[in-house]
DNA sequence: CTACCGAACTAGCACGTGCTATTAGCACGA
DNA sequence: TCGTGCTAATAGCACGTGCTAGTTCGGTAG
């Protein structure tokens, strides 16, 4: 039993705090003095090792603050069980959207790894990290219109888009019917009385597009098209803070729909200051239902988008095209549904 | 009889897509004919290639869509160069520090690994898989003050706490002077000649307390201590809302401090719809000049924390252990500013 | 006593990459 | 002819884990 033991240690001051190296299988079954694949035995709760040992092997692990290498696991197995979801940090429906993904991907059995475009990072670049992570689908919620292309990813792993179809080929998009959501609005605007309707558009923005066009048509079927007005916009406060200033130099409409909630807030939070009186003055409808409009001093009328649905369809997309048989593209466009709070009343 | 295949590949319908294996350096190698130790070299673009190799390799790797393998690399290297950071992902404030901490990192070299907190998923859980991701360092924006012990991790990889100390031992420290910053918001409001000056309280939240105090001091300083008014509340928009509730059902002081900007906005938005005019009858001044104090419609007093500052300091100092000696716990406090906006004036 | 069997355990390869050590090939000087 | 020195390229181990194919060992049937 001549130890010749090849001292693999490390250079001990490289790293700042001086360190372990972190346990592994290897020091739990020299702990215990067992093999290193029995303790994976144990570890993986596989069969093949007794009570005895299991209890010693699970007690070594404990004593050692042993934590499995994900990256080894992921390298070996082939499998690294992890979705990726490309999303925009600055964009609170999107954040909103991320999280209840946690739960159904979790139920799954899977991992979600968080990449996070920022003003600094795009879509391509976040694709491309996530891809060298080896996660194994793809969740782009709001993709963009320009530039990056999802195409030749598509070919590598199953991709779901949010918000909108953007890349052709076989990619399951999950979208709420954004054109039944702003002519609920109308309807609803129409039905008090209103004729005056303004829309706040959203620019190139996710669903955007569609909204403005079931503006249009809702306008169109209650014979209002003359009085369709709309202003342009975009999914931030700022711009619906410059909607509003639009909307006061010239006259003002009895009610306006904007593209989604934070424009909505930054024109609401713009009017009131300017002493319009809502909704008794004018009526202000948003679009996601997000926190911010459901708050008591904000309290407004807004469209709600199932969220927690979309993303339990879309990670159930994800997984299925990972573990069932090639299928056809799926388009699902989920019914809004308008939330009637404070800031809708029949027009003065 | 026949050997039992030693076909290391999987069941080739296992995979949704039919996708083929994703390629290796070991493709590249057999593409070009050359050894896979060399491709590794070019790639990785150490010496000992000739030019016409390594343009061939080059070409090859792009031509098969080569993508390397950051489980690999970290494995073998046993230096993932990743960051962790802990976040809440529903607090706004959180989402912008570490949307400025991509750039810091990168530029030092590293990768930013998200551990998002969230309904579902609490500190404990989220730090366990960072980790498993062999993150070499983390940071933690806003650590929870109940349950989970940062101690043990501070022992494993350099850990560095933003917001306020909650952790003992070798762990750095990056926040504001919260007590610094109440204080400027106070001597602003008196200096308008503000003497009835309320205090939305911030819970157990990151540097509520410290805000706290240095209000009621700065109060006490101006000989107003009995003007002081402490009104329960938190971070969020809801909290804000309700303490607006408590004000206006009891006699209305002439200025309020909220604890952060959520809080001031569910505030001023509750107020504003009370019909109260600010800031002619009410002065609002908020905390962290986040993206919505900015808003042309809302145009809040507020302190501003240096969130770029913040975020640099915070990742130089998990690098700093990471790569240079141990060297004592340091605590950085920054100095915060008032940036005077619309929601303070002279009291009626 | 031998043969056999199942439980408990071990040997060893593979995953994709980084890196050190080694070798082939060539030019040059003595 | 033989080294010497250099460049270009290859051999091979290591990282930590999963997993297949053995191997030991005690017990039991023949």
């Amino acid at each position: 039993m001549t130890g010749p033991e090849p001292t693999d240690q490390e250079p001990a001051g490289a790293r700042g705090g001086g360190r372990d190296r972190r346990p592994t299988m290897a020091d739990i079954a020299r702990h215990v003095g067992v093999s290193r694949p029995l303790v994976s035995i144990v570890l993986r709760g596989a069969e093949g090792a007794s009570d005895a040992t299991r209890q010693r092997v699970l007690r070594a692990a404990a004593e050692l603050g042993y934590r499995p290498d994900s990256l080894a696991q992921g390298l070996r197995s082939n499998r690294t069980r992890h979705l990726g979801v490309l999303f925009a940090l600055r964009r609170p429906f999107e954040v909103e959207l991320v999280e209840q993904m946690f739960p159904v991907v979790e139920r799954l059995g899977y991992h979600l790894l968080l990449g996070a475009t920022t003003a600094f990072r795009g879509q391509e670049a976040v694709t491309d990290e996530l891809l060298r992570y080896r996660c194994e689908g793809l969740v782009v919620v709001g993709p963009e219109l320009d530039g990056h292309r999802l195409e030749p990813v598509a070919e590598e792993v199953p991709v779901v888009e949010i918000g909108r179809r953007v890349t052709r080929g076989p990619v399951d998009v999950v979208r709420n019917d954004d054109a039944f959501g702003t002519r609920q609005a109308v309807d609803h605007l129409v039905s008090l009385g209103h004729r005056a309707i303004a829309f706040v558009d959203g620019g190139d923005n996710p669903g955007a597009e569609d909204r403005r066009a079931g503006y249009a048509a809702a306008m169109a079927a209650h014979g209002l098209a003359a009085e369709a007005r709309v202003v342009p916009g975009g999914y931030t406060e700022d711009e619906g803070a410059k909607a509003a200033g639009l909307l006061l130099s010239d006259r003002l409409p009895t009610a306006v729909i904007a593209s989604n909630d934070l424009s909505a807030i930054g024109l609401l939070d713009s009017v009131l200051r300017a002493g319009v009186r809502v909704p008794h003055e004018l009526s202000v409808v948003g679009y996601d239902d997000s926190r911010f409009a459901r708050l008591p001093g904000i309290d407004l009328t807004s469209v709600r988008q199932d969220v927690p649905r979309m993303a339990e369809l879309a990670v159930q997309a994800v997984v299925e095209r990972l573990d069932l048989p090639p299928r056809e593209p799926r388009d699902v466009a989920l019914p809004p549904q308008l939330v009637v709070r404070g800031t809708t009343a029949p027009p003065p």
